[in-house]
DNA sequence: CTTTCAAAGTTAGCGCCTCTAACATATGTT
DNA sequence: AACATATGTTAGAGGCGCTAACTTTGAAAG
């Protein structure tokens, strides 16, 4: 069965698919509870299953956290592609819807948000969250590098991109629990975002 | 007492100054195992009392928390100006140096950042940080109208002071725990700050 | 100097959590 | 049909957060 499709019901003593529904449970209760303060446990009477189950299929707690980030991060790159389609065909606006995207995501799913750019422990992890986030970086990528009409080893267009991802994922984690609030300043969202793409873009 | 004068031994019975100890032990702890996968428990051991003692000072485990982000928060704050300090009387020069005081303090303690910019689960504690948040930010804030020549309250250094500071949390976030080198540039921090506050300041 | 009392420790223990071990049941291969 | 494997189950060990009830201590009041 393809990943990701919550179809089949609990067939008496096997659940089905498990896996799936555990992370999509974990990715409730992430939001609902922050991502310390929620519990496996909880997860599993969700998922109507014993609380030893999940560990037939990740080896830890860990180990579900890591499959719920890689998940958001993935649609986390969805949107970000899907926003930037709506808008026409111009560099700097599609840049710009990107940051949106990402934004919003950030204000969607607080908790998953955090968990997705949180620590991870284990080296092995680490290197998958690497990966991941390297495709979802490489979207952003090719966009700045369509803009300023250059390829995207350039290393102008590199520094440039990661210039706007800092500057989009510092507003999404500020703005997301009201620390923007601490600026007095009447915050309208789209020009700053419109703002940060042109001083970095065309600066 | 001063807060933060970790002098007395414990002396048999009661401990002196427990509740500065337990900070302090919680602190290294959030380093040592992320802020997560900490315990009260451990730094109890750790300063020699009960697990049941805590619960004198502090209401519960978050309360303690917050007491350590906020502990980080001064810290921060002390950081940012010491190291604008040291610098010419440039305006630029010194935005660009707390931007550096705040990149050194995520990496030097990466756990303590994480927990300062996390979320806080009750509002009376929300509002805490809130007010602890908005002094730290003043002293960019004072930084960037010296540096614009206007005053702190005008609406175009708080937009601005707002901007650098999402650049500079989101690169700080991002560097912490080696996202940054998704990007392949080979990212010379000091050119990546100086030229944040120019396209800020000067754009 | 004694008495008293609040502050700040202690132990005991409840309920919940993570994770393991041993056992049970379904599924699919031979 | 028999077996192997995957995926459930229950039982339980060990740890943690937090509370209740008790104890020690220092210091203020008489």
């Amino acid at each position: 069965m393809l990943p990701g499709t919550l179809v089949s019901e609990k067939t008496g003593y096997h659940h089905g698919d498990l896996r799936a529904h555990l992370v999509a449970a974990v990715r409730e209760l992430v939001e609902e509870k922050g991502f310390d303060g929620f519990s496996i446990a909880e997860a599993c009477r969700r998922a109507g299953v014993s609380s030893a189950a999940p560990y037939k299929h990740f080896k830890d707690k860990q180990e579900i956290l890591v499959a719920v980030a890689v998940d958001g991060l993935f649609r986390l790159g969805d949107r970000m592609e899907a926003e930037a389609a709506k808008v026409a065909d111009d560099g700097l606006a599609r840049v710009t819807a990107m940051g949106r995207a990402y934004v919003g995501f950030a204000r969607d799913e607080p908790g998953v948000f955090r968990l997705t750019f949180g620590q991870v422990d284990t080296e092995d992890k680490r290197e998958m969250m690497r990966a991941v986030g390297c495709d979802t970086f490489g979207i952003l990528q090719r966009a700045v590098a369509d803009c300023l009409a250059t390829t995207q080893d350039d290393p102008v267009c590199q520094f440039r991109s990661y210039m706007l991802w800092s500057f989009v994922h510092g507003h999404a984690s500020l703005s997301m629990d009201g620390k923007a609030e601490i600026s007095e300043a009447p915050l309208e969202e789209d020009r700053l975002l419109a703002e940060i793409s042109r001083r970095v873009l065309l600066g």
